[in-house]
DNA sequence: TAGATTGTTAATCGATTAACAATC
DNA sequence: TAGATTGTTAATCGATTAACAATC
């Protein structure tokens, strides 16, 4: 497998072909092409080739891919048969709409803990996970080691909560609250999702709709 | 103001420079020059410039951009002087959580109503926001015309809501069900969040950073 | 073997960066 | 005026697409 560094907008595209994949493998299907998959994604055959080959040669000329061999191919390159840990750090609304409809499992996560400061909070459970006291975070990482942590916190506490998190050594945070964490340099892996980021960028191409651009996104 | 197309990697850091503007207007910050953004933001000054001038001439030679202009501006581009309206289609946890947290008109968004089908959750309130029979979905859409859905539906009625929404012609949808709506060829703007991409791309990072590569992201 | 389709090299396209004349 | 900084043009860089030899 080759390991040159890999291109953002190639990560990018990895779930999507992820995702492709799956429903391929799932209904049956055998062998693909990269002129069907290209026709399913509507990435170019040339570009999946291409991105594909940056990790290695899934493919068999003149007969395509194989989906079965392509999917755990894909699979590794996620990281999904690492056997990956999960906690929770704050238990809102966000937080609790995560551990409840949210398939951690589904992305290679297990779901160790969440974590609250409200006592009503404390001790109770969500579905199967149960939250413990954020008092009790740093001994827990000490001795569960949980790969990530998602912030579901709110803003104020976010900067605090993502230093203990770099501190004890976890890898990564699924970041949620939408501010700076002040993580500049610490060896530690951010994924943000910003919520307000993409309304705006929605209200954006509202606006060029009203004022009568032509847009061919979405 | 210029009107060629603008592309997706511009339209994707106007957020950024919004917000950027916003702290350094609500500071009390009078002017900044690119030079000045670009260290707050990451990006080049250069980059910066080239962007802007998209858009218009919001600077002056020999001085930079006066902060309230530039913020005006910017709302201007993002549309948060338009006035929209939004929608929200199916009140479960996730849909609850952004009742309650997300600031919609922080970007821009007045939140008319929500609708589900729980006879249960009709006629309740999340919040300031009522709960409103899915039945009266179509008839309410008519009258008011909302700008636009977020549509946190079950996977399994997401295509048909989609459909009802383009057929009353709102204009967009923010998607957070995370599957195909069936609108290929509509005229309606779909801005997805698809937080199973964002946990897989993170899974990827975490990935390489078990198998000793050096990652500069995040 | 003939047809199909890969992996890769080369060509093109688009986005970012650098440079600088214009000008406040 | 001199210094600063824009907006824009030109140069560079990187990503996408096209082409094709390799080969199943």
């Amino acid at each position: 497998m080759k390991r040159e560094r890999i291109s953002n907008p190639v990560v990018a595209r990895l779930p999507r072909y992820y995702r492709c994949v799956e429903e391929l493998y799932y209904s049956g299907c055998v062998r693909v092409s990269s002129a069907t998959l290209s026709e399913r994604l509507g990435f170019t055959a040339s570009q999946i080739r291409q991105d594909f080959s940056n990790f290695g040669e899934f493919g068999l000329q003149g007969y395509g891919y194989n989906v079965k061999k392509l999917r755990y191919e894909i699979r590794e390159i996620l990281g999904l048969h690492s056997r990956n840990t999960a906690i929770l750090l704050g238990c809102g609304n966000l937080g609790q709409a995560l551990l409840k409809n949210f398939d951690f499992e589904a992305c290679g996560f297990f779901m160790l803990a969440a974590f609250d400061t409200d006592p009503d909070k404390v001790d109770t459970q969500v579905g199967p996970v149960h939250i413990m006291d954020g008092r009790h975070l740093k001994r827990f990482i000490e001795t569960e080691a949980p790969s990530m942590a998602v912030l579901t916190v709110p803003r104020e506490n976010a900067a605090e909560a993502a230093g203990v998190l770099a501190d004890a050594g976890v890898g990564a945070i699924w970041d949620f609250t939408g501010c700076d964490l002040g993580l500049e340099g610490r060896d530690i892996t951010v994924e943000r999702v910003n919520l307000a980021d993409s309304l705006l960028t929605l209200s954006y191409r509202l606006e060029r709709r009203r004022t009568g651009e032509e847009d061919h996104s979405g």
